[in-house]
DNA sequence: ATCATAATCTGAACAACGCTAAAATGGCAC
DNA sequence: GTGCCATTTTAGCGTTGTTCAGATTATGAT
């Protein structure tokens, strides 16, 4: 995910700070989750000093802004990459198992994502960045039912995953089914749970 | 929320610290959020030194896994006051509103139960604490559906009503009901929402 | 080519934070 | 009363985000 492009630090200018510093916030994220993040250590990796990040971002919030957006767009690009097929219902289910994977595979991303104290939401782009991910989703929501309110429909669907994203990311579905790693639950309990209690899955639409 | 009970700083001893640091903490993180909580000005609402509270929760996450724990007892009891009626489905349904509404009303308390890093889940409390929050949940699940597999069924609805939870609370579904605020949203989208789309209220149960 | 202007980065300062350990205090059992 | 021990204070360390004056370099006009 490094960005080896362009001039890296040449000299008293860097030449390309703004996307190595945000390079280097997306790896320290990845290495050690949200709360392991620094300003500081972000400048300290891009090998630029303290104040410089702040010309560039204005503050911290700034700079995880562009971390989100870049998970936004790395979301979307793994859903895009589920295969679709006529049948809407399994469509439905391989995007939930996609969802729920990538927010295993990148915790810190997703995490991230959804920190409204930590990502800037006011940014137009947030918005966009968030429609354009979940645009997938949506479509095959509408497809897969029709004659529902697709606003209730989208916004059902989608919390039945986040929930299912969000519990398996904080372990408690280790409570549940006894000790459980969450690669055995990202491979093994997840397919079979989406293709037999989640409701949503297969082609029983109305 | 506040203890009136026992005496609250007769000297040198404040004689009920740490009572006062929990309320404390509940009370900062009800006023400013999780982000806005500090060890030091618990410290300083209780009117006491800097390094009091290390002596009694050793750590920050000391005192706030406290807190968290006091949020599942509240979260418990909302659960717990719910009418019940012979149909599981209508239950469940009544259930998942007070959820929600627990999560709105109550945002920083509901965030930092669901915050691995602020809270040690080593804790045995903590999964006690936990299951006994959601038992009713459980019940009603398996009283819906006595066939299927309890763990997938449970794991299933609290993923979505977690999921409805968390994505209210961190304003998604403005985005989707345009500009609606959480509480218009707690009192008449959201019930329509889980009497309409919501797949696991009415009794159409297997 | 020269030079002014704008963009970029440094380095020091400030206030606040969590944590630690030594010292001070006072309640309580004996 | 006396001494022990839980409790609290105080001081200090290392860290953080933010701000700002000044140093440095790029850019574009002449």
């Amino acid at each position: 995910m490094e960005n080896p492009d362009i001039p890296a630090k040449s000299g008293y200018h860097h030449g390309n700070l703004k996307v190595a510093l945000i390079d280097a916030a997306d790896a320290i994220i990845r290495e050690k989750g949200v709360e392991g993040f620094s300003l500081r250590e972000a400048a300290r990796r891009a090998g630029v000093s303290i104040g410089a990040p702040a010309h560039h971002f204005g503050s911290a919030t700034g700079l995880l802004t562009e971390v989100a957006l870049l998970g936004y767009d790395s979301l979307g690009a793994a859903l895009n990459a589920v295969t679709t097929s006529d049948d809407a219902g399994d469509d439905l289910q391989r995007l939930a198992l996609a969802y729920v994977r990538f927010a295993l595979a990148y915790p810190g991303r997703f995490r991230l994502m959804f920190r409204p104290d930590l990502v800037n939401r006011d940014d137009p782009r947030y918005a966009e960045a968030s429609r354009q991910a979940l645009s997938d989703f949506a479509n095959t929501c509408m497809r897969r039912d029709p004659t529902a309110d697709p606003m209730a429909q989208i916004f059902i669907v989608w919390s039945s995953i986040h929930g299912i994203a969000s519990l398996a990311l904080d372990g408690k579905a280790k409570y549940l089914f006894d000790g459980i790693t969450p690669d055995d639950f990202a491979a093994d309990i997840l397919p079979k749970l989406l293709a037999t209690a989640w409701p949503f899955g297969g082609n029983d639409a109305a």
